[in-house]
DNA sequence: GCTGAAATCCTTGGGAT
DNA sequence: ATCCCAAGGATTTCAGC
């Protein structure tokens, strides 16, 4: 994990369909050396996936809440993180120190839905209520947070 | 916006590197007509970007809260914004309803830049007070919400 | 770990249905 | 809106250092 790795890293968050040609014009190396490296970025565990974000809006998705998720005192963890993920419209699943378990992300198509979802969260074993914040906008979101970005460095030969 | 389209997205939401060929192969069309739509996918704003994701641990970002953004009075929302968006750690930002403002998810090395990120958050103009919520475990985020994904479509052609 | 070369595959535009 | 084609470019592997 040198300088080059993280200039390829910032460059894949930033455009994840960058090509490795265009990756080696960047960081001054050739195509077949970017590839091996992020070859290793990706067996190593850092680089774990790509991909293509949507707009909720224009995928009929526009009501997100965040939802705090308060467990019962016979709660099992594990069996709640499990049943979380049974539904589709948490999108991110957190366990957090504090009274509440767990914090998640649950995106709908409308308040009615968000109702019914609520109803779905706090039906499940081991929940004992739920406190929801409705995100009113989304400002940015998972915005990389990469230090060392510069300009291209130019091949040694041509 | 047809099945065809939403299984496109589906498949860049899993896998942003896919390319159109592979693409054509899945939903049964060229890759020129895969190509086509995926442009006017961006171009309508529905794919806003592709971006690879990292795993925050191997990048020495190991500590993540949620924090809710309590405004004073006088407090412009605007101005909060703009200046939680100058702070790299802030890796998302919601405007919520409730008393707070906003909630932000931050992003650090350590508990000790966790406190020191939190005074930079205090001292912004039109914040009162932050409500910090410590992440233990992130059991899934960012989870695509696409339900029509099924097997390969075969060309009807060979 | 990097380069350069080579075969294969993909991209991306044009022209036709 | 789709297909096919074809030129140019990218990927991916591999020998050589």
């Amino acid at each position: 994990m040198d300088t080059v790795d993280r200039r390829i890293i910032a460059a894949l968050r930033t455009n994840g369909r960058l090509t490795y040609a265009d990756l080696g014009r960047q960081v001054g190396l050739s195509a077949s050396a970017v590839h091996e490296r992020v070859g290793k970025l990706e067996a190593a565990g850092v680089i774990t996936g790509y991909h293509a974000v949507v707009d909720p809006m224009t995928v009929g998705l526009g009501v997100t809440a965040l939802v705090g998720i308060h467990p019962t005192d016979t709660a099992d963890d594990e069996d709640v993180a499990a049943a979380l993920a049974e539904l589709p419209e948490v999108e991110s699943c957190y366990r957090v120190a504090g009274d509440e378990a767990f914090v998640v992300k649950v995106r709908v198509a409308t308040v009615d839905e968000l109702e019914r979802s609520l109803g779905r969260l706090r039906r499940i074993n081991g929940v004992a209520r739920t406190r929801s914040t409705v995100v009113l906008s989304t400002r940015f979101e998972g915005r990389p947070n990469v230090s060392d970005v510069e300009g291209p460095t130019p091949r040694t030969d041509g």
